[in-house]
DNA sequence: ACAACTTATCGTATCCATACGATGGGATGG
DNA sequence: CCATCCCATCGTATGGATACGATAAGTTGT
């Protein structure tokens, strides 16, 4: 009885899918860590962020899963960074589902009240 | 065990918590219909959807909880639309988070290998 | 080989999210 | 009033998310 997101425009399927890896503090955290300093091995990461190593992995995963960060083992360190061409698709994706519809609200208006 | 998201920085926990109510497609496609008709009384959502009613009012009440639309009662229907300014917040919450981030990635590229 | 270190994964506990049918309460119209 | 309609909420079921400790699996330097 779960996850009905196939019955959904695969678009908004896509763009939900992102916004749900962008819905944890920590996630975001990372992902602006990893833009400041370019690269970031794992342990870095843990040591900025209040959360036990086990967790940021698992935060680490759910990104990797999104395609936002990509990943690649350095020797015995695990070394992570944004995806840009991701992060880019991300960022015009999201101008294209809120541009319209703030577009539509002036128009469209019900500042007080709606009905 | 759980929701230590006071454990970030206010601005961060903020914008996950906006993010993670345009985290499911049912969602969006409501924020679309009401943006595109500017009201919406419940039941045409719910005809809109595939979705029962009473889920489509539990989505209802995620996106009015975060902030994002407006919602008033007419006679015997309920009324929704955007909540236009913060709507308007949001894409400039989201560009202040995203732009800093795409700003930084060109200089500290990873396009290949990240180390 | 071995000790030390780093990280992913497993196991587990708990809480949140999603979904629906059923119920209830308020409003309208006869 | 009373039947009807509309919707929020309750109850409930199930699956996902979040968190952590413990463990395993890999590397590196000795």
């Amino acid at each position: 009885m779960q996850a009905k997101t196939d019955l959904f425009p695969p678009d908004l399927a896509r763009l939900a899918e992102v916004a749900k890896a962008l819905g944890h503090p920590a996630r975001l955290a990372i992902l602006q860590t990893l833009a400041a300093r370019g690269t970031c091995v794992c342990g870095e990461l843990v040591s900025e962020l209040p959360l036990a190593q086990a967790t940021v992995s698992q935060h680490l995963k759910a990104l990797k899963t999104a395609g936002l960060v990509r990943g690649e083992v350095d020797g015995p360190r695990s070394c992570y960074c944004v995806d840009a061409p991701a992060l880019r698709a991300l960022s015009a994706d999201l101008g294209a589902f809120l541009d319209p519809v703030l577009d539509a609200l002036p128009a469209a208006n019900c500042d007080d009240d709606c009905c």
